[in-house]
DNA sequence: GGTAGACCTGGACGC
DNA sequence: GCGTCCAGGTCTACC
């Protein structure tokens, strides 16, 4: 079945899906330059299925693999308005980006919503995926984890969902590490796991947790593997724009366009975006890097 | 509070 | 083809 997702402009369907890297992790699956993408997910009442999503003139055009219910489409439709980013409130952004030259662009290009994927726990742990690695191996963990503990969508075998957590919190901790290459982030992934199947961490309470951004930081950071860059990560996921995920990237970015190519430890990537306030994560995550301004 | 070393893998490089 | 080195964040032990 197919039906039309509305949304609210300004909103592209390739902007969201380009603001960062999480369309080229499984179970996503698209093609660059990225304009349309599949996606294979869970929803609560057990069922597994695959939906394609694509730009319309009226919003995003959803296309699922078979005939859902009533509530079945509810969900989807719930859970596409998360992982789009719907919510998001972009004046405030617009209104300081159009006093940058190097975040002139967000505005006409409809940038400011971030993909996010349907669950806290699967952000979680592609997030610890894409630390002290190269994003190839990014890529083939997460595509691992998938293969080898995702439910498939019923009629499709070649197509799985992420795992749940009560599959991973029962996986061998050294299959983990040996045959999804997790390395030393197994342990990790297969704690956290076992934290959010046992109730004992509900992650998904965190999207709409009543909390400074400090204390929900704070909470990421108990997290084992999510340190001061996946907390930051998770946080601009979350919506909270006030912190900037400090990686090598972003020592790069601050160290070319603010000091003339000298070193810059962490302190002066925040002071580089420091008088965007509660935006800096926004600015630093759009802005033109390497371009003119 | 700050720092050094270990963790693990893939890719680049030299031979 | 093989061995070595390095990049990439986080944790832990230590000062």
């Amino acid at each position: 079945m197919e039906f039309t997702l509305p949304v609210q402009p300004p909103f592209s369907l390739p902007s969201v899906l380009s603001s960062h890297g999480w369309v080229q992790l499984a179970p996503f699956t698209s093609e660059a330059p990225y304009q349309a993408f599949s996606y294979a997910g869970h929803l609560s009442d057990g069922s597994v299925f695959s939906w394609h999503v694509q730009p319309s003139d009226e919003g995003v055009l959803v296309t699922v693999d078979r005939e859902l219910n009533e509530a079945q489409r509810a969900e989807v439709i719930r859970q596409l308005g998360w992982m789009l980013d719907l919510e998001r409130d972009l004046t405030h952004f617009y209104a300081i980006a159009r006093q940058e030259p190097k975040l002139a662009h967000v505005e006409a290009q409809a940038n400011g919503r971030i993909l996010r994927s349907p669950t806290l726990f699967e952000d979680t742990v592609k997030t610890i995926l894409t630390t002290n690695t190269a994003w190839s191996g990014t890529k083939r963990m997460a595509q691992a984890l998938v293969d080898l503990y995702g439910q498939p969508v019923s009629g499709d075998i070649a197509l799985r969902a992420f795992p749940t957590p009560e599959t991973l919190a029962t996986a061998d901790v050294e299959a983990l590490r040996r045959e999804a290459k997790l390395g030393y982030r197994a342990p990790y992934v297969s704690a956290l796991a076992q934290r959010v199947a046992s109730g004992d961490l509900d992650l998904e309470a965190y999207k709409t947790a009543d909390m400074t951004t400090a204390q929900l930081r704070k909470e990421l950071l108990a997290i084992k593997g999510v340190g001061a860059y996946a907390a930051a990560n998770l946080l601009m996921l979350l919506g909270r724009t006030d912190y900037i995920p400090i990686d090598s990237y972003a020592l790069k970015v601050v160290s070319d366009e603010f000091h003339g190519g000298q070193p810059v430890g962490a302190q002066d990537v925040e002071a580089a975006f420091e008088p965007f306030g509660e935006w800096k994560g926004m600015a630093f995550w759009f802005w033109n890097y390497g371009e003119g301004g």
